[in-house]
Parts: structure tokens; C-alpha cells; sequence
DNA sequence: GACCAGGTCATCA
DNA sequence: TGATGACATGGT
């Protein structure tokens, strides 16, 4: 089917915020929700979609969120333009909260081929099989498939200490101590408190978590990258610490803070 | 073969 | 609060 709205499809799918996309022959493919996704982009620009089974692609790809209210927030100074310019219709996605949550943790100290790679690793290993146009697809497994699995095997597969993190946060979803879903309709600031009482989540991996899956736009992940672009666009080239960039994010970008995060961490590691 | 990676935690001043 | 080192391992 065909996909209508503002969508740059490249960009949203490849700046860094899913890990599970592939291109291969001209369509991009990945796995959502236990559904393989096709995704493909005609000459005249027209996208269209197929799948293996029923998805809603709108809120995968939060095509209600207004871009262009989004870009008048955020077109603050003259960098912004630029990046906004650079990747005009580039959405952030509505992902799984459990798959994001576990592959952000899995994105501690790494890097995005890697985190790709141990992802799709996971997948194969206790995610339940797919068939789509003659190959094999894994879905990302739920919790419930990930209960029985220990640190030292998720350590064979090249988590390293982070296996333990993913144990942790396993644990406290089928224990019922933490549901993600709840988080959704719970304030910005109690949502990342509740998540950061998790051994292995952090300031960072819980404001990619809210952010990338829990609709909390406002959400502003700091990382290295981040780091460093702020530093260098809005400190002078100073080095400030997460609590200073998380201020000056509110005001400066404000409720969509998210959105202009996700533009310049995608500028910074690959576009300059 | 260094150096770095979408960090977090424990510890100490 | 803020700085520092340990934690594993693969990508470049």
C-alpha cells in the first residue's frame, strides 16, 4: 500500500534510532512487531509498503506528529535550519518499548554496527521465525521469551557487561515491577525516575527509551555525540555536563527537544 | 595495534 | 554535584 505524508524514508530509518532496518535491492526491510516490513521508494517519490501481516504504519512512523509546527519549535539558529534542511522529513519512529528498551542497553559503550549485529543476534536466538518472500526473519523476542535466559549466555553472544543489565531489566518487567506501557501516559520526569531505578538504565538509555518508544518528545538523550555537538554549537566549546544540557534543552527546544536531538546526533556522526 | 564506541555504577572528595 | 576508574568487546 502507499504510504502518503511528509516521510524521509532514508533518514528516519537509518540516523541511528532503530537498529533492525536493512537495505537490499533498493527497499529497505526490518522486522516490526513480529511483522516484516518492506518499505520502497519509486522514482517519483511515491513510498509504498508491504508486510507480512497487519501493521500500523502511521504509528510506527508517527505520521500525526505536525513536522512542520515541530520545525517552527525547533528552527532556533542557523544550525538548526541547516540540519533541518538536510534531512527534511526525517520522523522519529514509535518503537516497540520492550525492543527499545533492551537495545539501548545493549548500546552502552558500543557502536551502531554492533548494536545492529547483537540485536539481530538476540532475534535469531529466542525471537520466533518469520517467512517473507522466500527468507527467514526473526521477530525481536518478548520478555517473556527472554525470562529464562542468564548473563553468561547473553555474554557468549558479545554483550559483555551488559548482559546483566539485560537480565536486570528482563527480571523487573516479568516480575511485574515495571510496565512499560504505564510509562506511556506517565509524566516525562516520574516516567525516567521509574526507569532509572533499574540497575543498567541511566540517564541516557532511559531518555532514549522514552523518547524513541514512549511518545516523550521532550526527551533530549545525551550521549557522546550529543554531548559534543552541544558543546560545540550552544556552550562555547565547553564540555557541560548532562544536568546543563538537559536544562538548556527544555528551554532552548522545549517540547520537542527530541526532535532536535535526534537531528543533530544524526549530523554529527554522519553528515558533516 | 591503538583508539573509540548512542554509558552506568560505585566510590570518594 | 562532579570527577575517576572498572566494566567487555568489536569496529575502524
Amino acid at each position: 500500500m502507499r504510504i502518503r505524508g511528509l516521510l524521509n524514508l532514508k533518514d528516519t530509518l537509518l540516523c541511528g534510532q532503530a537498529f533492525r532496518w536493512r537495505k537490499r535491492d533498493g527497499a529497505f526491510y526490518g522486522v516490526v512487531e513480529g511483522n516484516v516490513i518492506k518499505i520502497y521508494e519509486t522514482r517519483r517519490g511515491n513510498i509504498y509498503l508491504e508486510s507480512s501481516g497487519k501493521f500500523n504504519y502511521r504509528h510506527y512512523f508517527r505520521l500525526d506528529d505536525p513536522l512542520d509546527r515541530i520545525y517552527e519549535r525547533i528552527n532556533t539558529d542557523i544550525y538548526m535550519e541547516q540540519v533541518i534542511r538536510l534531512y527534511y522529513g526525517m520522523r522519529l519512529l514509535r518503537q516497540p518499548p520492550f525492543e527499545t528498551m533492551i537495545s539501548y542497553i545493549i548500546s552502552i559503550a558500543s557502536n551502531i554496527p554492533r548494536i545492529s549485529r547483537t540485536v539481530e543476534e538476540i532475534a535469531r536466538n529466542y525471537g520466533e521465525e518469520i517467512e517473507f518472500e522466500e527468507r527467514t526473519y526473526y521477530s525481536f523476542p518478548t520478555a517473556g521469551e527472554l525470562a529464562g535466559v542468564g548473563e553468561n549466555e547473553l555474554r557468549k553472544m558479545g554483550l559483555g557487561f551488559r548482559a546483566a543489565y539485560v537480565v536486570e531489566a528482563v527480571k523487573a518487567l516479568t516480575s511485574g515491577k515495571l510496565d512499560l506501557e504505564t510509562l506511556r501516559y506517565t509524566s516525562y520526569p516520574v516516567a525516567k525516575k521509574i526507569l532509572m531505578s533499574i540497575k543498567g538504565i541511566g540517564d541516557k538509555v532511559a531518555d532514549c527509551i522514552l523518547l524513541f518508544s514512549l511518545d516523550k518528545l521532550s526527551a533530549y538523550p545525551v550521549d557522546r555525540w550529543v554531548r559534543r555537538v552541544t558543546g560545540e554549537l550552544y556552550f562555547g566549546g565547553k564540555n557541560p555536563t548532562s544536568l546543563q544540557i538537559h536544562r538548556w534543552a527544555e528551554d532552548y527546544f522545549g517540547e520537542y527537544a527530541g526532535y532536535a536531538q535526534q537531528y543533530l546526533f544524526h549530523y554529527w556522526r554522519t553528515g558533516r
